[in-house]
RNA sequence: GGCUCCAUAGCUCAGUCGGUAGAGCAGAGGACUGAAAAUCCUUGUGUCGCUGGUUCAAUUCCCGCUGGAGCCA
């Protein structure tokens, strides 16, 4: 069976995954977009060896942070390993909508789509007539420029119908938002407890900006400090206001992409939340 | 004690030469096929501090009150 755990930052999904791992006797694959990043721990909310409990843990750490790591390397990742434990039981755990969604639905990421184009030259209202002109029903949004630039770079402009490759089970953990913004206020006060702060600067010491630091809440922002454009109490504060759109913005993809069952997380006694995902697994996987 | 200024959306503030108001941020909703912790779109009714007066009409002008800031003593 193939369990998807999902949901916002900071609900307790990496907690579900390993209590769930333990009782189904699965391995647990990651579907975070920052957390396949050595190095790139605190800030990512990443899972401690110490509390894997021996449980195999697949697509963290496995690249450096200076890669440029895509979807489409994840989708390649995440293939190999529903192939070789297609008779185990797996659990993804992460918030990454995209990245599960390419692992399991019929996304197509051809070689020849690769070359990109900056197309530096060329304004947004320029971009936006080319790509009317490559498909007149072509809907993306004329600020939008990163995916027009992308759109443009496709040779093949269809897409197929999307549809899953692989039947699996898809569990949202979720809370009232006053509640859940509560706990990723606190949490990243606490990232700052466990040094996120001397983290992110080992990386900007070494001179490293890559993709991943520029773009991963909670490096991006230190980096503007470190560069003096901020205090660190901005920069604190920025960390949190992103880490809440965020959340905000994977709700609304798992509410309208993906088919999530929603759990309402019961953080005083996490055991009755376990049980009651448990109950829910039991009842569709009984035949 | 005297004088001056401020009081408008959760926050910071515009504004109305008198016809009951609008930006930024926060918040909310949405899109999503190679940067996805990314990128982008949509969304602003609030006793205009309180009380009274002038007026057809006051958040806007006037008297007073309350709270805050400053200057002079």
């Amino acid at each position: 069976m193939i369990l998807c755990i999902v949901g916002p930052t900071g609900v307790g999904k990496t907690k579900l995954s390993v209590e769930l791992a333990k009782r189904y006797n699965a391995i647990i694959v990651n579907a975070d977009a920052m957390q396949v990043y050595k190095g790139m721990n605190i800030g990512t909310a990443k899972i401690k060896e110490n509390e894997k409990e021996n449980i195999p843990h697949y697509l963290f750490d496995i690249c450096d942070v200076k890669t440029n790591f895509t979807v489409y390397d994840y989708q390649k990742e995440a293939r190999k390993i529903l192939t070789e434990f297609k008779n185990k039981n797996i659990i993804f755990v992460g918030g990454t909508g995209l990245y599960l969604k390419a692992a399991l639905y019929n996304y197509v990421f051809l070689d020849e789509d690769r070359n990109d184009n900056t197309y530096d030259d060329l304004s947004n209202d320029e971009l936006y007539k080319l790509a009317l002109q490559k498909d007149s029903n072509m809907d993306i949004h004329i600020n939008n420029r990163k995916r027009l630039i992308r759109f443009l770079n496709k040779k093949k402009g269809q897409e197929e119908e999307c549809y899953p490759l692989y039947k699996a089970l898809f569990i949202g953990l979720t809370t009232n938002r006053d509640i859940l913004y509560d706990r990723i206020n606190r949490r990243v006060d606490l990232m700052f407890q466990e040094g996120l702060e001397e983290e992110a600067r080992n990386f900007y010491n070494m001179n490293i900006n890559s993709k991943a630091l520029s773009t991963a809440i909670g490096y991006k922002e230190l980096f503007k400090y470190f560069d003096g454009e901020i205090s660190l109490e901005e920069a604190k504060e920025l960390i949190k206001k992103n880490s809440r759109h965020y959340a905000k913005r994977q709700y609304t993809w798992f509410n309208n992409q993906m088919d999530v069952s929603w759990f309402d997380v019961n953080f005083d006694n996490f055991n009755d939340t376990i049980m009651e995902v448990e109950q829910f697994i039991d009842s569709n996987y009984s035949d």
